[in-house]
DNA sequence: ATGGCCATTTACAATGGA
């Protein structure tokens, strides 16, 4: 099985480049964030031709988010929203059982600066996950931006991100307690020593500098890590027309 | 050395992103 999570910073912008993904990889299933669309606005047509449903959450004109399933996959418990979270009109969670597999596309809150009112909507909403999380019922893979570079080595330069969000000790502490539920983050998992990032600024040249950050996360319950054969991140889509800001992160789950 | 973007909105400036 073939997973990928992309914050594609509005579908109906990058849908040639979600095509293309479609075409060059062939996953079982995707997740979505910032859609940045209506529900009347979300491109299911063409996705639909393309062979995928899209079970999702549109918040309008910011973030939104989706899991594309084949066609003939068997979508069941669509549920929106993740209980607890400060702001749900905002859209950044959605679930779906596919074929079996519980799982969730989430996009969790910026924070913009730590001082502000949306880093705690933030450290709330690292909160409500990490009780999602640990339920009976949780997930089998949680894919998505979680907006936390978990470690120094998962950012371009610990020194240029001193006083920001992403990297304080609030939000790291929140993604250890996500994992400390029986997660394993599937990237760190293969790939151990090897900095990576799954997003750069659209300024500054930061993409060709590397100048990045590695906040997307297949999050996959410990108890399916030994499916796990491959994650790694298709830099590829950030080049080209009209990229995102975030490179698509894959991943590789053996059936059993 | 510094700074450089992009997407959305009953748009033409402001807001959000990270």
């Amino acid at each position: 099985m073939r997973v990928v999570t992309w914050n594609v910073n509005s579908v109906r912008a990058r849908l040639p480049r979600l095509l293309e993904l479609l075409g060059a990889h062939e996953p079982d299933l995707v997740c979505l964030q910032e859609l940045k669309c209506a529900e009347e606005a979300f491109p299911a047509e063409a996705l639909a031709e393309a062979g995928y449903t899209a079970p999702r959450l549109c918040g309008g004109r910011w973030a939104g988010v989706a899991v594309l399933a084949r066609r003939d996959a068997e979508v069941d418990d669509v549920r929106s929203g993740l209980p607890g979270e400060a702001r749900p009109e905002e859209a950044r969670w959605v679930e779906a059982v596919v074929d079996g597999w519980r799982v969730a596309s989430v996009y969790v809150p910026n924070g913009r600066e730590p001082a502000s009112p949306t880093f705690a909507d933030k450290l709330v909403f690292l909160e409500a996950m990490r009780e999602r999380l640990a339920a009976d019922d949780a997930p089998d893979l949680v894919a998505g931006d979680l907006n936390v570079a978990r470690d120094d080595a998962d950012v371009w330069d610990a020194e240029a991100f001193v006083g920001a969000t992403h990297v304080t000790g609030e939000e790291r502490e929140r993604l250890a307690a996500l994992l400390d539920t029986g997660y394993l983050d599937a990237y760190r998992r293969l790939h151990p020593d090897e900095p990576q990032f799954t997003w750069w600024d659209y300024r500054a040249g930061a993409f060709p500098r590397n100048h990045g950050m590695r906040i997307d996360y297949h999050l996959l319950a410990e108890r399916h890590g030994r499916r796990l054969t491959a994650c790694g991140i298709d830099r590829d889509f950030r080049k080209g027309p009209k990229p995102s800001d975030h490179a698509p992160l894959l991943a590789e789950l053996d059936a059993s």
